[in-house]
DNA sequence: ATTATCTATAGATCTATAGATAATGC
DNA sequence: ATTATCTATAGATCTATAGATAATGC
């Protein structure tokens, strides 16, 4: 699975060579993001973060310029490994109704799988400096419009009633924070369902609306 | 609007007057959220919520034994306010499927008013220890139990189909997280909707379902 | 005497960097 | 010579409490 090349964000680095910066990230945010998981990304020092990357606080600091710096990079690189599991998943989807379904699957399977990970982002966004805060924003917007292009293509080949714009947008985004939900409801809906039976029932419900 | 007795609540104290502890509590609690929402709860400093809420340092740790403590009764307070909001709005309602848009409606508006506090929930919860942990998320179950037992009274009215427990369980909680999502996604939603206008194409949305 | 309040600070962090050392390539 | 790495720590916090002071009620 490709991921972006994240050493040539927005980050600043001392560090000259590209792949060596590339590298080292990856070691930093692997190291970073369970600790962040597990302990919250205030209760971990850099130290700790340094440590599980198997470098020393100051090299660490050759790539970055602050925790806050790590934190981005954590964020930019869940939400890459989100889009690139949904992108995954529309790619081979057929077309039609059953499309819709196996988008809403799809979709609902990576949260599933990336549940630590999704609930990280809902505590820590608002712990970013401004301008990054709304670049990850912007990047869950983004993958709320993967669902939104496929939910147009199912209506442009008439197997579903045709929305504006707007509601389908709204729609879209109503799957996305659907399956965000699994992630934060988790420990009380996990006592009804199982996934299998919380998406079947959701995409009965979102789907239901569609219909008639 | 009579809230429930914080001070009676179980953070120990070091003050044997329980009218004093509920007074000098609800000054510390009202002092601290709005530092909690402004720059975050770790960012927030002890000495900053004594100085906003006009007791020392010291004395403030006669009525919480710690940081934590403070953003406890913080989170119980808002779910107090939010519940208190609901049961408001249910007392009010008429019958039936317009019941139903009522409740919606009323607890949508909950959500708009209390936006900050509602998003500030969704970044602390973690922080909080264990136990406590576990109490807030069950109050969150228990607000939405409000709009499961809404859901039932208006189904009994024959008004709309009958849904087992389970399903019916899941639309209140669709409807509870659909609420959430103004607050967490209104910078995007509010692009294309006034809060009127989400709270009518969800409605639909959520009716649509229940209509056929 | 008891209860509540305050000031001042102990003690324990934690981030970020300075300055020294090792590795690499001309 | 340049680039990358490390160790050691400066400097700046911040939480929580000890011990002193003021207010209250018997």
């Amino acid at each position: 699975m490709k991921t972006n090349p994240i050493g040539t964000s927005d980050v600043p680095t001392q560090v000259k060579n590209p792949e060596l910066v590339e590298q080292r990230r990856q070691q930093i945010i692997e190291a970073a993001v369970p600790l962040f998981i597990e302990n919250g990304f205030h209760k971990t020092t850099t130290r700790q973060i340094a440590k599980a990357a198997r470098v020393s606080v100051g090299s660490m600091y050759e790539y970055v310029a602050s925790k806050e710096d790590i934190l981005y990079l954590a964020c930019l690189s869940i939400h890459d490994q989100v889009e690139q599991g949904v992108t995954h998943a529309l790619a081979r989807t057929t077309s039609g109704r059953s499309m819709l379904k196996e988008v809403i699957r799809e979709f609902f399977m990576v949260c599933h799988r990336m549940n630590d990970q999704i609930l990280l982002m809902y505590q820590v966004t608002k712990s970013l400096p401004g301008q990054w805060q709304k670049k990850v924003l912007e990047n869950d917007i983004r993958i709320t419009n993967l669902l939104f292009d496929a939910l147009k293509k199912v209506m442009e080949s008439g197997d579903l009633p045709e929305l504006s714009d707007k509601s389908c947008d709204l729609v879209a985004q109503n799957i996305t924070v659907l399956g965000h939900m699994w992630t934060f409801r988790r420990w009380h809906l996990a006592k009804y369902f199982t996934i299998e039976e919380y998406i079947a029932e959701q995409t009965e419900i979102i789907l239901g609306l569609l219909a008639e």
